[in-house]
DNA sequence: TTGAAAGCGCTAACAC
DNA sequence: GTGTTAGCGCTTTCAA
């Protein structure tokens, strides 16, 4: 019978009014017979009666559902991510609907759009930084918009991200530390995305505060398409520039960097060390076991799905105040870079 | 100005009614002026207007969303699973609802009961199998709804599945194959989950298949809990019946294994073989690369998302038929189960 | 070819 | 305390 029961058959066979029962149903009982409302909550379990959301939604210009857009679902970051903000819409009452861009501009927009025709009451972003103007008609429109992970530049978004030029700095201050000084970096092309321009930032940062030259040469961007990356490191190991540690920047990266180096028959650490950027499952488990920068991910799906829903819940004629939220990383530490003797690891 | 801008401003710019504007936006042409559609469009363009699609969802009783719930996210076979449902529904359409269960009966009744508010048009979902009435009322109330990964005994539903007897009696096999006697399985505890109940069989019956006793100790049911299958392992390890080689029946699982053993200081594959269920990109990198049984996921997901699509818009007079899709399984090899010699594989 | 009007299921004044 | 009524933005007969 459930599916389509209305609010006008309850009220009909409660013997009351549409009115009454969505008081009821809204808990503003406060107003009424404890006998009504006994009677109301008798039919309405009776016949299994669920109320429409859409009409509800129509009606108050409220959906109770948020839109997120990630990037890339196959790394594991974005599904701790998407934890911290799935437990905290749920206990806040929110649904969740949740979208992949793929870094492709086209893909974004479309589902921002869908989002907006599908009245959502905010949207959670990691954004591919390609559609400046479509983030600021979000603002136009008044619709709560969080960018989560990257910053965009230029623009005033409300923001959560974990602080990147820290985290390339505390790679390779370790890395420094343990008595490497040709340190090489890989990252994707940078593209105005902030993450990886900041970890490089903080990567020269690091070189500066201990007064090594950083050297273009090991600064390595490969394109994100599988194999290039592999490629790149081979190159770099059998050049005359053959680094003594490499900071990687990317999860997936890292794997094709494993690859690349056992092709060449070198080990980690003995013949170069390395660092992983995000801890996973499997760090731990990889041959040797990597030493990472672990972000706050779960932490910080949580506090950006806090911060939306607080814009959305705030009565808007306050107008709050843009605030960017940033995360410290730290350092996870395992054999990947060696245990060499002798050196003092602060 | 987009976010406000209805149905009724476009009619009211164009000088048209809604119903004229209505038809246009819907396709339908055919019966009007070429001159009223252009003016329409260009309205339509001007005043970036997007249909609202919760009171096109209210009245025309179509969402065109899609309700997804599965018990994990962690594991990436999930991960791929969703890519193959998002890409079928985003190319067909659709929009996607996710929730995550977390294998709890709770949570799952409540995502389904906000999807049936929330007028999705058809759910997929991997069952926790602790609702069986829940299930059947939705088959009551026609909302369109496919079981994946998991079959629903009993109860007839549309389902869409890995043969998982085959899944491990391929691994089994491969194990008996290269020389292995004393085989173990891992398994979470059954409890009515197809998945695991069929593994269970498929490793029964190769055992069978090659005369080989089935012994109730190699045969290792352990909780979900962290920590748990890691000691299990051990006490395994260490009794008598120490065996040759481990068939782990999920991924997260197989890194504890791995674990355990190495608290051991044992190696595989030389103090014991390891064959992992399901691929994942970590697979190849671990020590040693880890022999694995792929099941193709993302085609899974694919295939659920088509089937209840198709399920959505067929006339429901014609009311198609139950039908269970199953999807083989391989065998990946790798290095895990050690290569020995004057075995003959296959 | 186009418009008028009714109604999808709900909420929220306003009246009684 | 409870009912009446007027929409929310759209689709869809039915008429013109």
């Amino acid at each position: 019978m459930s599916s389509k029961v209305t609010m006008t058959d309850v009220a009909k066979e409660a013997g009351v009014s549409k009115s009454t029962v969505s008081r009821i149903l809204n808990g503003n009982y406060g107003q009424n017979t404890e006998k009504t409302v006994h009677k109301v909550l008798k039919v309405i379990d009776d016949m299994d009666y669920r109320p429409n959301a859409l009409a509800k939604g129509l009606k108050g210009m409220k959906t109770n559902v948020i839109g997120i857009i990630l990037s890339n679902l196959q790394n594991p970051f974005w599904i701790k991510v998407l934890e911290g903000v799935e437990d905290t819409c749920r206990s806040k009452g929110y649904s969740l609907m949740i979208c992949n861009s793929n870094e492709e501009a086209d893909i974004e927009e479309e589902h921002i759009k869908q989002f907006q025709m599908r009245q959502v009451d905010g949207i959670i972003i990691n954004p591919t930084i390609k559609n400046l103007n479509l983030y600021d008609q979000l603002k136009k429109d008044r619709l709560p918009f969080i960018s989560i992970n990257r910053k965009i530049y230029g623009l005033e978004f409300d923001t959560v991200v974990v602080d990147n030029v820290s985290g390339g700095k505390l790679a390779v201050t370790h890395l420094i530390k343990l008595g490497n000084k040709k340190i090489a970096i890989f990252l994707y092309p940078t593209e105005g995305i902030s993450p990886r321009i900041e970890r490089l930032a903080g990567y020269k940062e690091a070189l500066k505060d201990y007064g090594i030259d950083s050297d273009p040469e090991l600064i390595v961007i490969a394109k994100e398409t599988p194999g290039s990356i592999r490629e790149k490191v081979k190159q770099l190991l059998l050049s005359q520039k053959r680094p003594d540690a490499i900071l990687s920047t990317n999860n997936m990266m890292t794997l094709e960097i494993l690859e690349g180096i056992k092709d060449l028959g070198l080990t980690v650490p003995d013949d170069i060390s390395l660092i992983g950027y995000d801890e996973t499952v499997w760090s731990k488990h990889l041959n040797p076991p990597l030493t990472t920068v672990n972000q706050p991910s779960y932490e910080m799906g949580q506090l950006a799905a806090e911060r939306l829903i607080s814009l959305i819940e705030s009565n808007d004629s306050v107008d709050e105040e843009m605030k960017t939220i940033s995360l410290e990383p730290n350092l996870i530490i395992r054999e990947s870079c060696g245990f060499k003797e002798g050196v003092n690891i602060n």
